[in-house]
DNA sequence: ACCTGAACACCGTTCAAGT
DNA sequence: ACCTGAACACCGTTCAAGT
């Protein structure tokens, strides 16, 4: 609420990273509620109105957090056989979920065809092309793998599996999914 | 903006009911982002006050929402057979997701335990019950194809399969889960 | 080019008061 | 019991102005 940074004004030039940096930062340890342009310009010792030039609007600040969020999601280690890539691809998914639970649900509404979700699916596709599945099916069955594990992370994170063994549900359903498509 | 239902002042005593019915058409002619508390008892010629005896707050507005959604998922046809039952089931709550884009993320964030989900979640029980599952089975079951539908409509709704053939995906896809969890 | 100040048109919610 | 009026503490965003 009151001025912040008055006694060390303006170290570095504002700018979209520094913003996104600061907007994670608020989201980490407030909450996805408390992310407004007033609270990240207040926590950069800034007016509301310098974002703008930098982020274009509010939607733009949740896009740096969705950009986040996948930057986050560890991919697998190359050297291992294609399953067990993919098991891990889909555990560094889940684990993104459980540690940013109220971020996560940003990822549905606005993922996929944008640039920073190639890594993780390109991490897919390799796996499954290594498998020996042509490119129309690679796609296919990345998208229905991908499909089930956001859908599983995000009722994880909303506490749907509450009282269920989601670890050994997730094992079962990923690994019974991908004998199906991969036959 | 302006006042409305000022020549028709109250006709119906207020109530959660008709509270709820307004909400609804509220979101459905102006979207999920037009549903305020300040909105809803604008429609209904009432304070916004008025509003709070009996729905608690925003968020049991939302409830109201989600309850109404589930409400709308069409039950599958009793006298056909099981995995027919399961299709139309899915196909149901596609169905929702289309109609209501907007609206359907919010069965993501309170869904599940709540009674309004229990009829469709008993509906899928009864056909994996018929299709020879004993209880745990079906439980977890119903869970892992009812992870994947929400999942399969949250991103439709939200345009991730654009350019693809989704009705033959999808089909292929519930086809190939429905196989591995009823052997 | 980059930031500020003031303003506009909103929010959800509390609280005391009216009937 | 049920609703209102006024107020509080916020929002995102525009616009003209400053440097």
């Amino acid at each position: 609420m009151t001025a912040r940074n008055t006694t060390a004004p303006r170290r570095q030039p504002l700018g979209r990273e520094r913003i996104i940096d600061e907007t994670w930062a608020l989201a980490a340890d407030r909450g996805l509620a408390a992310v407004t342009m007033r609270a990240v310009a207040d926590r950069l010792g800034v007016t509301p109105m310098a974002l703008y030039r930098h982020v274009g609007d509010k939607q733009g600040l949740l896009d740096g957090l969705v950009e986040r969020l996948l930057g986050e999601i560890r991919l697998p280690d190359p050297d291992l056989p294609w399953p067990d890539r993919l098991a891990q691809l889909a555990q560094g998914i889940r684990a993104v979920a459980r540690a940013h639970p109220d971020l996560f649900p940003l990822l549905f509404a606005r993922s996929a065809i944008t640039e920073p979700a190639r890594r993780p699916r390109e991490a897919a596709y390799s796996a499954l092309r290594e498998a020996g599945l042509d490119q129309t099916h690679v796609e296919r069955a990345e998208r229905m793998l991908s499909t089930f594990v956001l859908g599983f992370a995000s009722s994880e994170a909303a506490g749907r599996f509450e009282h269920i063994d989601a670890d050994a549900e997730f094992a079962y359903a990923t690994d019974a999914l991908r004998k199906v498509l991969v036959p």
